[in-house]
DNA sequence: AGCTTGATGCTTAAAATAATGTTGGTCT
DNA sequence: AGACCAACATTATTTTAAGCATCAAGCT
């Protein structure tokens, strides 16, 4: 039998790494494999010299499925939902193990056993994106759910809705889930903006028109998903946010031009964490403003926790002056904030399984089996933006506090449409 | 035994940092 | 078969949201 190129570069390491091993330890037990899961076990009948490492995750890429219904496929990976730390970084590792199926692999157990077809995965969820509709997946081999995400084209599936006796709800206590709705033609269509948009087209629309207005879904209409003789929008004032976003937590970065020497501010100092072999930097933590640094050999220092520019600045000279007791002649360099996280409430609450249907923002992500919030994301600025269906927000990546407000007052408009 | 309750820890997002580890590809 | 390289993951910090799993403790 012919070995995959992968499984031989990956054989070559183990007997590497046991060799070393050996020299270092006389008494030195190879790992039989039996417990890692992280290894596929090798095809009956075959020898265990080597095995099967999983082929590094791969974006997208056409891939057949072997079994009864030969579908073509584009396989995305994602990750899984509550797993513990552990078992998460060996699901990282397995993600994706179709990658490589189109190649002729005569070693891979899963295009001998003929175990892979669709029927046999088990659908645990599913997200509609222009024509395709993604599921994720139960792999019978790994005992880890959601390894990998396909991608089907929706004529080819079987509906799998209220109407399909094998239907079960979804755990998610959210009970608005219409994830596993695949009728794509029927998804509600909004006109938006100046209502110059193409039928069937990506909306023409502006955030200011959107402030001005409080846009109305339009109903679809026979061919058509709008009747061009109805005004898009009823025209109202969208009242202004009762509440503006708090900020949490800045992470900025500076450096203080010179190499620092960690052991000696560890010896030397209180409230800090050091643990090179675990993490590289020192951790040092103040109570005034409270914050916590993490300080590292080169002398770049990176302040988080703080919630206000000049609290973080304050911080950054405060640590700065700490260091310099062990002898060092720092100064706060380059600083720059990297990450402001704010959040708000909005006083209402938000139909999220609509709006992930909006297609305003290019395609947003939802998945509450696995997170119930809806991530956002926005060019300018360039944040993400986390809305919840209870109306709290998450504003994440803003590089200044102005970045955070107009966040807010961009993605408010939006998320007051699908208010109840 | 089976239930409820509370605590804890995980999921998502962002960002910098940097040594070390992993993995697949290419070349000799 | 082995060297080498590129690209990425991992480790941790901060902070919150809501949902879920998994514990322990207490009660019936």
């Amino acid at each position: 039998m012919e070995v995959p190129d992968f499984c031989r570069r990956a054989s070559q390491r183990i007997a590497k790494k046991r060799k070393t091993e050996e020299e270092l330890d006389p008494d030195y037990q190879p790992d039989t494999g039996k417990e890692s899961k992280s290894r596929v076990a090798a095809t009956p009948g075959t020898s265990r010299d080597w095995f099967i490492p999983i082929p590094r995750y791969s974006p997208t890429r056409e891939v057949a499925i072997p079994g009864p219904s030969r579908t073509l496929m584009h396989v995305t990976a994602t990750t899984v939902s509550s797993e513990s730390r552990m078992d998460r970084k060996k699901v990282r590792r397995s993600r994706a193990i179709v990658d490589d199926l189109r190649k002729p692999a005569p070693g891979l157990q899963f295009i001998e056993r003929n175990e892979y077809s669709v029927e046999d995965w088990k659908v645990k969820a599913s997200e509609i994106s222009k024509n395709l509709v993604r599921v994720k997946l139960e792999n019978p081999d790994t005992d880890t759910d959601g390894l990998a995400a396909l991608e089907y084209p929706i004529h080819e599936l079987t509906p799998y809705g209220s109407n399909n006796p094998d239907y079960t709800e979804p755990r998610s206590r959210n009970m608005e889930l219409e994830a596993y709705d695949f009728d794509f033609n029927n998804l509600p269509n909004y006109v938006m903006g100046t209502g110059k948009g193409t039928p069937g087209g990506p909306p023409n629309w502006e955030f200011k028109t959107l402030w001005n207005y409080e846009l109305t879904p339009l109903q679809p209409n026979g061919d058509h998903f709008y009747d061009s003789s109805m005004q898009p929008w009823n025209k109202r004032d969208v009242t202004e946010p009762e509440t503006t976003p708090d900020i949490l937590s800045i992470v900025a970065s500076f450096y203080v031009g010179c190499r620092l020497d960690l052991k000696k501010i560890a010896n030397g100092s209180r409230n800090i964490e050091y643990n090179p072999e675990r993490f590289a930097p020192l951790i040092m933590r103040v109570r005034e403003p409270k914050s916590t640094a993490l300080i590292f050999g080169s002398g770049r220092i990176i302040v988080a926790g703080t919630r206000s520019e000049a609290e973080c600045k304050l911080a950054c000279r405060k640590y700065t002056r700490i260091i310099n007791k062990f002898g060092h002649r720092g100064r706060v360099l380059r600083f720059e904030i990297q990450n402001i996280l704010a959040s708000c409430s909005l006083k209402f609450r938000v139909r999220l399984n609509q709006l992930c249907k909006n297609k305003m923002l290019g395609p947003l992500s939802y998945e509450p089996e696995i997170f119930p919030g809806l991530v956002i994301p926005l060019e300018h600025p360039k944040m993400k933006i986390t809305v919840f269906a209870t109306g709290s927000v998450l504003m994440t990546g803003g590089k200044s506090e102005a970045d955070v407000q107009l966040g807010f007052r961009k993605i408010y408009p939006l998320v007051r449409m699908y208010a109840p």
